[in-house]
DNA sequence: TCTTGCCCTTA
DNA sequence: GTAAGGGCAAGAT
């Protein structure tokens, strides 16, 4: 194949021996900026988070290759950056990544530095006007593949993917992830040389590349293992059986064919630099080190220095520019000071050595610990099963000498209300783990009752007994992944698991919003090890077995993996806490909801069985009268439950006006579209929105809810989770106890089933408007905050200020779309949103933004100032001190990009309520049994907390409810706007609210 | 039998 | 416009 290359091109070709690294320079500076934390050079403040994670990296590549073995080392070297957005890939589809945003601020002045830091390193950089830095990557892979070089492209980019093969590797140095064919097959499910041919039918929202609708990468990759490759594809379309999915084939080809354009890379880019001209360069270490020294990474210079034989005392830090970012006192030259000094002190010619140790680095054993997780291999052949109760009090042993013991148990379900325990496992050493089971039945047991317990198990009271004083022993830390469930099914066993650390709690407070919390999920991230997954084990779906008839071999290689996954998992996140300073949130806000979610899952609440199912019969017939005149209506008869048989009768047969479209390109047949139809006089959509609620209140609550009554305890136990949402809510399931209906006289009737004990009623108490309160706080808002001082009317106070008019004897209209414009601040508003709450245009709407912001200038303040945050740092922080991540805030995809910063927004208020809440459920019951009080918290949500109390307790348990509710906040903080919380009792939780 | 889309319930 | 969980239909397996 004949390339272009430059005429001066007298190097030799590169042979089999050669290794060629290639690093995405682009997507590593992003990733790099975002995925570490912000770090700035003292004492100038100069953000240079981005240019150490740079460094670091090619050092690392530049000394050890892709493997610490010797012999790994690249010969060739490059960094390849993105010249400019313009390429000919916006000529083919002026979308394509259209309104690429700004970078973050303090990340525009990083680009110069990493440019001038691979001078620094001797590395060469390429970049080419007209091209992405993909295509030149592809250029040079292919050039080296094909002379028989090894290459390896460093980069996290989906896109580059379809260049790995036998001589092509990538790797993703950031996340230490190496992609091989197994791993495109697991992104993309076909090979890399057909993830073309499925990105071109998938599309990209991130790029802009359109694709084909409705056609996400599972659908694209089914259709090319059938079909081979687009064109045949798209040439054998009319045999598509699924309808929509031919029509939109048929329709949409010319778009696949242009995303396919698009996601395809140039390997034939007339390259100004000639592949062969990369080979790697000497080091000059005093060059690297002065670099270095001028951006103050103490630790790296000292390596550089030492590996290179550089003397890094004689040497000056470098001399150079950063654009937009000169010290006035240094001229632009960027020299460090020795100590801590004035603001306007300008010793220069300071010796770096003289920085105090570690200063540039502070999360130097955070790191190391992660990095010795990371390192050590997951080994299950060492695992061991205790069958001797001497083996089990030499395992308590070890964990009372080390302090601390990993601990899981192993059971018969998933819900810990209902779980038989049948083993467990412990893991006080990092690799060495042991399972010890204790229920575990003879699997052939068939029809006749099941088998006995197997022998060779320590009856379980011994085992139990022997455990019991280690596991409530202060002295030993117990640490469990999801340590809730674990501590339900021990204390249903008489032992109170404590004191204990929570894998899960442990990410969830230093990585909320990253990703998930589950062990399967964190093993991968942090330790690159993917455990065994319980399907292996029991199977799945119908012939899914119990952990009690899994044979003990095959139960010992899970659950002690479980177990020291577990540990490691402390290891790598435990110091974090402390680095990142996020060890108040966990202690205060994290682990001690523990035992209290525990105690309210364990209580439950009592439903009306009666109740329920005379209501279910009730919707019944309600849904039969309606399915009738619905049938009469409609003129014949179909599944009303069906959107898609709904949508076609509605605007198909019947021809009425159809509203919006779903983003599958359906009829959109939502509440909202029906009603306006409805408001027209039509007959038929009515009926089917209170149809629709019947069907709703009988299949999600009065007919469901009564198998979740517990047999033993009969009352409904649900679920908390406390590591569910980004922004620190809890979330409740099985059942949702959290979305009970209230709104309308009918879902009412659902709350009314539940209900007090005998002598007993329940109390409900909620705080009024938080979230409201809560951002008068954080934003400064006089007059939000006067309005709750005084106990007014918010929403009044809100639509008297904007409109001009007084609060006394408003329009309840007005006063409405005061609330709707409330509560949009809270959500981030958009123009978009507000017009469709309020079913008015999207200009009106915008000018009652305009106006709010203008009465509230504080507000939009609070507004930018989160937006700027979130793009800088990546997360968001609530008053007491929690983050929500938004790794993909900075997104070239402006709808997203938007989606994103309105969740930011959202973000402190709503946790920083559910903070609050936090707070006082923790210090509930503490307070409740001081006073001799004997109400039991059952139930929260988010803003409301559900008690049940002996009768003659009423009295006194309000009043005490409500301070420790309305003092939620103290001492550590003092809200600016008081907490208001309205409590009542009553013998059901509909009168009670 | 499993996954996806749609719709609906809550704060 | 934010945050959740869950039921059912439809289509793929």
């Amino acid at each position: 194949m004949i390339r272009a290359m430059s005429t001066e091109n007298s190097l030799p070709a590169l042979t089999a021996d050669d290794h060629l690294i290639l690093v995405d320079g682009s997507t590593f500076i992003f990733r790099a900026y975002h995925a570490l934390p912000p770090l700035t050079r003292k004492p100038d403040g100069l953000p240079v988070g981005a240019v150490s994670g740079f460094c670091n990296m090619l050092w690392k590549l530049l000394q050890e290759g892709l493997t610490p073995e010797k012999g790994d080392e690249p010969t060739h070297f490059a960094v390849i950056f993105d010249h400019s957005s313009k390429t000919f890939r916006s000529d083919i589809y002026p979308e394509y990544k259209a309104q690429r945003p700004e970078p973050p601020e303090d990340l525009i002045p990083q680009f110069g530095l990493i440019r001038q830091a691979t001078r620094a390193f001797s590395v060469h950089s390429v970049e080419q006007e007209g091209y992405e830095a993909d295509d030149l990557i592809a250029t040079y892979a292919v050039q080296a593949a094909e002379m028989g070089a090894r290459v390896t492209i460093v980069s996290g980019d989906k896109d580059l993917m379809q260049l790995i093969g036998p001589k092509v590797g990538m790797i993703d140095t950031m996340k230490n992830k190496i992609f091989g064919e197994e791993e495109v097959f697991e992104k993309f499910g076909v090979g890399p040389d057909k993830v073309i041919e499925v990105q071109s039918l998938a599309g990209d929202s991130v790029d802009n590349v359109p694709g084909v609708p409705g056609i996400g990468l599972k659908t694209a990759a089914l259709l090319i293992n059938e079909y081979g490759d687009l064109e045949t594809l798209l040439s054998r379309a009319s045999e598509i059986k699924q309808n929509k999915r031919r029509e939109n084939l048929i329709e949409f080809a010319d778009q696949a064919r242009v995303s396919k354009q698009l996601v395809t890379l140039k390997q034939d880019v007339p390259v100004n630099v000639p592949v062969t001209h990369l080979s790697v360069t000497d080091l000059d270490g005093p060059k690297a080190v002065g670099f270095l020294k001028a951006m103050g990474f103490t630790t790296l210079t000292k390596r550089v220095a030492e590996t290179t034989g550089a003397e890094a005392t004689n040497i000056e830090p470098a001399d150079f520019q950063v654009p937009g970012w000169d010290m006035p006192d240094h001229k632009g030259r960027l020299v460090e000071h020795a100590a801590p000094a004035a603001k306007s002190t300008s010793a220069a010619g300071g010796d770096p050595a003289d920085l105090p140790k570690g200063m540039m680095v502070p999360q130097t054993v955070a790191e190391a610990r992660a990095e010795a997780a990371r390192a050590t291999v997951i080994d299950a052949s060492a695992y061991e099963t205790v069958t001797t109760l001497e083996r089990l009090k030499e395992w308590i042993a070890e964990a009372y000498e080390t302090g601390h013991v990993a601990f899981d148990t192993e059971t018969t379900s998933l819900d810990a209300m209902q779980a038989d325990l049948v083993g467990l496992s412990l893991c006080s050493v990092a690799g060495k783990a042991c399972y010890v089971p204790l229920g575990h039945v003879d699997g052939e047991g068939d029809l006749l009752g099941g088998g006995g317990l197997v022998a060779g198990q320590i009856p379980m009271d011994d085992a139990l007994a022997a455990l019991k004083p280690m596991l409530e022993d202060p002295s030993v830390l117990k640490i469990a992944q999801n340590l809730k469930y674990d501590w339900l099914v021990m204390i249903r066993h008489g032992i109170d698991i404590g004191p204990a650390d929570d894998t899960m709690l442990l990410s969830y407070a230093l990585d909320a919003g990253k990703g998930g919390n589950g062990m399967d999920e964190l093993s991968e991230r942090w330790l690159g090890h993917k455990p065994i997954p319980f399907k292996e084990i029991c199977g799945s779906g119908k012939s899914m077995i119990t952990f009690d008839k899994v044979v003990i071999d095959k139960a010992t290689a899970y659950a002690a993996e479980d177990a020291d996954v577990t540990l490691h998992l402390w290891q790598v996140l435990k110091p974090r806490l402390a680095s990142e300073h996020m060890a108040t949130v966990y202690e205060t806000l994290e682990r001690p909801m523990v035992p209290v979610l525990g105690r309210m899952e364990k209580r439950g609440i009592s439903v009306d069985r009666q109740m329920l199912s005379r209501l279910s019969g009730d919707f019944a017939q309600g849904m039969a009268a309606l399915e009738d005149e619905i049938r009469e209506l409609a003129g014949e008869n179909f599944n009303i439950g069906s959107p898609k048989q709904l949508g076609d009768i509605l605007f198909g047969k019947m021809g009425l006006p159809g509203g919006k479209k779903t983003k599958t390109g359906a009829w959109s047949t939502s509440a909202s579209v029906l009603e306006d139809l409805a408001a027209e006089g039509h007959e038929l959509p009515s009926r089917i929105v209170s149809w629709r609620q019947l069907s709703k209140l009988k299949s999600t609550y009065s007919d469901a809810l009564p198998g979740f009554i517990n047999p033993e305890t009969n009352r409904v136990h649900t679920s908390y989770s406390l590591a569910a949402t980004t922004t620190g809510r809890l979330s409740s399931s099985e059942p949702n106890l959290q979305n009970i209906p209230v709104r309308t006289e009918e879902g009412r009737k659902i709350r009314k089933a539940f209900v007090a004990e005998k002598g007993h009623k329940l109390i409900s108490a909620d705080y009024s408007q938080i979230e409201l309160r809560v951002l008068a706080h954080m934003a400064d808002i006089p007059q939000l905050k006067k309005a709750f001082e005084d106990g007014l009317d918010i929403h009044a106070m809100t639509a008297s200020e904007m409109f001009g008019v007084p609060i006394e004897g408003m329009d309840p209209m007005v006063r409405r779309q005061a609330k709707a414009i409330n509560f949009g601040i809270i959500y981030g508003i958009s123009a978009f949103g507000l017009a469709n709450q309020l079913g008015i245009g999207r200009g009106e709407a915008s000018d009652y933004i305009k106006t709010y912001f203008e009465r509230f200038p504080g507000i939009k303040d609070y507004m930018e100032t989160v937006k700027k945050d979130v793009h800088a740092n990546g997360y968001v922080t609530t008053i007491f001190g929690r983050k929500a991540h938004y790794p993909e805030v900075n997104t070239k995809n402006p709808n997203m990009r938007s989606f994103y910063e309105r969740a930011a927004i959202n973000a402190p208020i709503q946790g920083s309520a559910a903070d609050i809440l936090r707070r006082a459920m923790v210090r509930m019951e503490d307070r409740l049994s001081r006073s001799k009080l004997d109400a039991q918290m059952l139930l929260q949500v988010h803003d409301e907390l559900i008690f049940e109390v002996p009768e003659d307790q009423v009295e006194a348990t309000i009043p005490l409810v409500r301070e420790v509710m309305e003092k939620a906040c103290e001492p550590v903080l003092q809200l600016s706007v008081p907490l208001q919380v309205d409590a009542r009792a009553a013998d059901n939780w509909d009168e009670a609210h």
